[in-house]
DNA sequence: CAACGAATTTCGGTATACCAAAATCGGAGC
DNA sequence: GCTCCGATTTTGGTATACCGAAATTCGTTG
């Protein structure tokens, strides 16, 4: 786990504290206590709290403590808009350049899916959901692509989750997730595309309405975001 | 200019001699040594890095010092394929969502751009070209689109610069431009999607040839001025 | 009692000092 | 003369100290 520096172990150990809701979204990442408390100086927590900013997980403010990205409505659909881009170019990339192994992955992510599909925690099958859409990214074999892919991802990490809870949701998952592998095994970018933008579509509807109706925070700044460019 | 905080400002500052050429490909970046140099201390200047390091203009190697980047023919052709995609969706999504004054901020654009076409300075005229694309980013009204637009347009820059020196690509772009120009005022994404490939297509040869017949790292240490700034 | 303002506190930004790992260079031994 | 080993240097990683701006609070005043 521990790669060989602190930034980046304290920008993961923070980036999965955000992600499993241990830091609300809206909380105050101040410099001295988080670094005290986790034992270590400011300097590398500093460092680690710029590599989250990059991902979109926290945001900086001038003169001011960073705090938990709390996304508006808009930027989610922003995301969501750029994730699907991504997705469907992986897939269509993917098509020519998969690796027998790669789509062997693929497969079983979906497999695993399916046998873990009654399970109890919905987590468990929230990531091996992740891990197929990360597999599809890594698949194209184009690296920058797959990074940004795995940061939008994380910023919408909680929306997708919120929405994978619905069990209703997940069935259709499932069936989306087989077609997309469907057209990637077929190596037709066409029909991959169609299956990506299908599901993807679908994807943009739920985190939307999960998200408005998550509303963890008393603050009402959802639609009123005015541009800050 | 001077934001607030002084590592955006190195950054900016090196990113600049990075794009120049002041900086050569290979290069390495201490700490020590660039800090006493532009007379500011080791961690507002490793913080910059860190900037350039996520925007792929600096490599970081673990125990070693920075070096600024030398993609590989890999390495670009991934670049260039992510910022096809890039700009093939901000047209689209500009086709719908731009507004009249984006769109004289581009038609500005592309007249400055005829009325340079002889200019000496090929730097100008390219500046004025990255304009218009990094125009039709915002255009999209999508905030992280445009900063993905942004990171690989500048992780091409040297590429694309290249290429644009050739004076038979520049009447070319120029079509292209106006064709763009044109589909997006019809606000008619299938002809914009199609005028961008084309472009695109085109820069990716471009940029492949002008990077390949350019001696990459032919000289690592040749900047050892203690240039003043 | 409310409102304004100055002192204090808080906190991020910056500089500097310390440390450990790695590379380099020199000397000793084969 | 070559190789191997160790000391020194180089350099990035980390901790800490200092500074200034901004917010908060408390006291004063109308």
């Amino acid at each position: 786990m521990s790669e060989q520096n602190l930034a980046e172990n304290i920008a993961n150990q923070l980036r999965r504290d955000i992600l499993r809701g241990k830091l609300a979204p809206g909380a105050s990442i101040k410099e001295r206590d988080n670094a005290t408390d986790m034992g270590v100086s400011r300097t590398p927590l500093r460092e680690a709290i710029r590599i989250l900013a990059k991902e979109g997980l926290v945001d900086l403010r001038p003169a001011r403590s960073p705090i938990v990205s709390v996304p508006s409505i808009k930027q989610i659909s922003d995301d969501v808009e750029v994730l699907l881009a991504v997705e469907i170019l992986s897939g269509e990339l993917a098509c020519t350049r998969a690796t027998e192994e790669d789509l062997a992955e693929i497969k079983g992510l979906l497999v695993e899916m399916e046998q873990k599909f009654d399970s109890a925690d919905p987590l468990d099958l929230f990531e091996v959901d992740m891990g197929f859409h990360s597999a599809i990214a890594r698949a194209a074999h184009n690296a920058p692509l797959a990074e940004i892919h795995s940061t939008f991802l994380r910023r919408l990490w909680r929306g997708r989750f919120l929405s994978s809870v619905k069990r209703r949701n997940r069935a259709r998952v499932i069936d989306h997730h087989t077609a997309i592998l469907d057209a990637l095994r077929a190596r037709d970018p066409d029909s991959t595309r169609v299956a990506i933008l299908m599901h993807m579509k679908n994807l943009q509807s739920d985190i939307l309405d999960a998200v408005r109706h998550d509303v963890p925070l008393g603050n009402a700044e959802d639609d009123k975001d005015a541009g800050a460019a």
